[in-house]
DNA sequence: GGATTTCTGTTGAATTTTCAACAAACGGAG
DNA sequence: CTCCGTTTGTTGAAAATTCAACAGAAATCC
């Protein structure tokens, strides 16, 4: 585990818990890590929701696949971020949405059970942790409040530039990486692929943006 | 207060807390009841985010406008439930939302800080209270989901169809009420008004539903 | 290094949505 | 009951998105 120190000290699950608490409690919770390849499934929907996971390396996707496979990306989750912990915490039954490895990485699970209900040791921790999970599930809806302002515009320019604002203000430059390839930007806007880079290739003409592979310049 | 007891008792808040220290805890918290007219601004958006809002009667909608006049609606909120409650506890400094009475209402207003930070009374009730919120807030990401999954379809009538179908699930019948008039449940699915009647009526020419005002039969 | 697979950009046609304008239906106020 | 403002349904034209198909670029795998 404290290979992953450097990690989990910045995993909003753990805010305020020093590293010797920190080593303790993740035995106490029966924590386990596993890795997973490029493309894999972390999580199924439909499958129970009963762990909460946590990105240790690598990256991953939260995704929604409907009836047709017509496939929607809800958010991407780095390193030190949490995934699936709405659904366990909300004790719901079975996951309406898949989570899977966009990258090779190292998911850490914790039963969410262990984290909401004490122990028999009555280690105090569950208070601490159940706020740092209130604070993680708070900032998770912001979030869905951005993607709601990107994706309740009409227009595939109108949804690209509000994203590529968010990212923009949330890197503190113009000039930043978005963690999609334009598939991905594309399931994730609810845009049309073709019309994306259609519409890329359009503003790029009008002096608007730049961009190389992932990397975007708003001018 | 003991006037509202009814719909506090139900409010996922106080979950598992009896009357009396209800009644003392609201004191302790200073919460507030104001009203509100139909269509009165209850937060704006830009506002700062210090409370919690709590609907004990009428109801209230989550409102999002763009640049351009545009509205979304986020989501409604019915009596006994909560909103703002993400902003004020992720601690935002403004609201990116508005909320807005779509009916007269009454809410009570508490300050969020009260909750989260114990007070000088060392009463006892505020891990109950964050396990409460914590609780909320993991159901409220659900409902995101939910609205992700009607929102990212293509189209007008699969749009309509996906909410319908959560609504006649969420009742229990293929028969219901929904909560919107036809501008606000077009701003709800993010299509355009005119194309949703339009729509409503093909559909109902094809014996796929029925309707009358804000009734709805699945057929 | 070469072959193969994946990703990206381009295009035109078909489909849908949006927009604007209007008329009918509805509901509340006086 | 009538008037008036609001809501809903209808329509056709304009605009935008989606879809399918393809070619070039880039990345991956032996």
């Amino acid at each position: 585990m404290k290979k992953y120190l450097e990690i989990l000290r910045r995993c909003p699950l753990f805010y305020g818990i020093d590293d010797d608490n920190l080593i303790k409690m993740l035995t106490c919770l029966g924590a386990r890590i596993t890795e997973f390849d490029k493309k894999y499934t972390i999580f199924a929907e439909g499958s129970p929701a009963r762990h909460i996971g946590i990105v240790l390396s690598g990256k991953a996707q939260i995704v929604q696949v409907d009836f047709y496979g017509n496939r929607s990306i809800v958010s991407d989750v780095k390193p030190t971020e949490l995934f699936a912990e709405a659904f366990a915490c909300a004790e719901c039954t079975s996951l309406p949405i898949s989570v899977v490895a966009s990258e090779p990485c190292e998911i850490m699970l914790i039963e969410c059970s262990h984290i909401l209900h004490t122990c028999q040791n009555n280690c105090g921790f569950h208070q601490a942790l159940i706020f740092n999970l209130m604070k993680d599930l708070a900032t998770k809806n912001l979030r869905f409040h951005e993607r709601i302002e990107i994706t309740s515009k009409r227009s595939t320019r109108e949804k690209l530039l509000s994203y590529l604002a968010i990212q923009a203000k949330a890197t503190g430059s113009d000039c930043f990486e978005i963690p999609f390839d334009r598939q991905e930007l594309a399931d994730y806007l609810e845009v049309d692929r073709s019309g994306l880079s259609a519409e890329i290739s359009k503003m790029r003409k009008e002096g608007i943006l730049d961009s190389h592979k992932n990397r975007f310049t708003l001018l």
